[in-house]
DNA sequence: TTCACGATTCTA
DNA sequence: AGAATCGTGAAG
């Protein structure tokens, strides 16, 4: 549960990115315990890619991604849903990568198989916004276990743009049923049941 | 001040 | 396939 330090975010976001999954989102929780789930997808946003909340224009909302990396950088979708990007590369350069699911040990396997449905089930607001994925703050990145080491990634298209959306900056462990949305023709065998193993396996 | 649009999710 | 729902950025 060690956090990951944060000279591992000082990379492309196309670099962090497949790095991330496999890797753990752990939260301490208000009574001491800790809350954490296997991150299983992810995407890649860079400021030289229209579909990047910094492409046009250095603003107050999304100030975040273009401070320096290792920061979680959450905002706003649809008026309704939080979305959580933890801040890659370097200082004055937008980019981040997007946690769009995690599966969760002893949780149903699509409580946070989506990027607002991880922000609810981990109480990630606008609040947790610039602060720190390193540890210093209440809520962090762990390492992947090496019981986890090269998880079988799919490398796919981003999910929900209008923009980029034929560029493969998006990755997810294919054998979890955690995922958000699946790639097509990519079905899970229906003896499957990684999901489960998974969460326990990095436990 | 107004308007159109989402890095989404849920329901039919 | 379509609605819900509202923060945000660009336009006026």
């Amino acid at each position: 549960m060690k956090p990951i330090p944060s000279t591992f975010f000082c990379r492309p976001a196309e670099v962090v990115g497949p790095y991330l999954v496999g890797c753990r989102l752990v939260k301490r929780q208000p009574d001491g315990s800790l809350l954490w789930g296997v991150i299983v997808e992810t995407e890649a946003y860079s400021q030289d890619d229209p579909a990047c909340h910094g492409y046009r224009r250095r603003t107050p909302s999304n100030e975040t991604l273009f401070g320096p990396p290792g920061r979680f950088y959450v905002y706003v979708s649809y008026g309704i849903h939080h979305c959580v990007n933890v801040v890659t590369d370097r200082d004055d350069w937008a980019s981040g990568v997007l946690l769009r699911a995690a599966a969760l040990p002893h949780e149903p396997e699509r409580v946070a198989a989506g990027p607002g449905l991880l922000t609810r089930r981990f109480g990630l607001t606008r609040s947790d916004d610039t602060q720190p994925v390193t540890g210093e703050h209440d809520a962090w990145l762990a390492p992947r276990p090496a019981s986890l080491n090269s998880p079988e990634l799919v490398t796919t298209t981003r999910i929900g743009i209008s923009q980029g959306k034929d560029l493969p900056l998006r990755w997810y462990l294919r054998s979890s049923r955690s995922v958000s949305r699946r790639s097509k023709g990519d079905r899970l065998p229906s003896l499957m049941q990684a999901w489960l193993p998974l969460a326990e396996v990095a436990g």
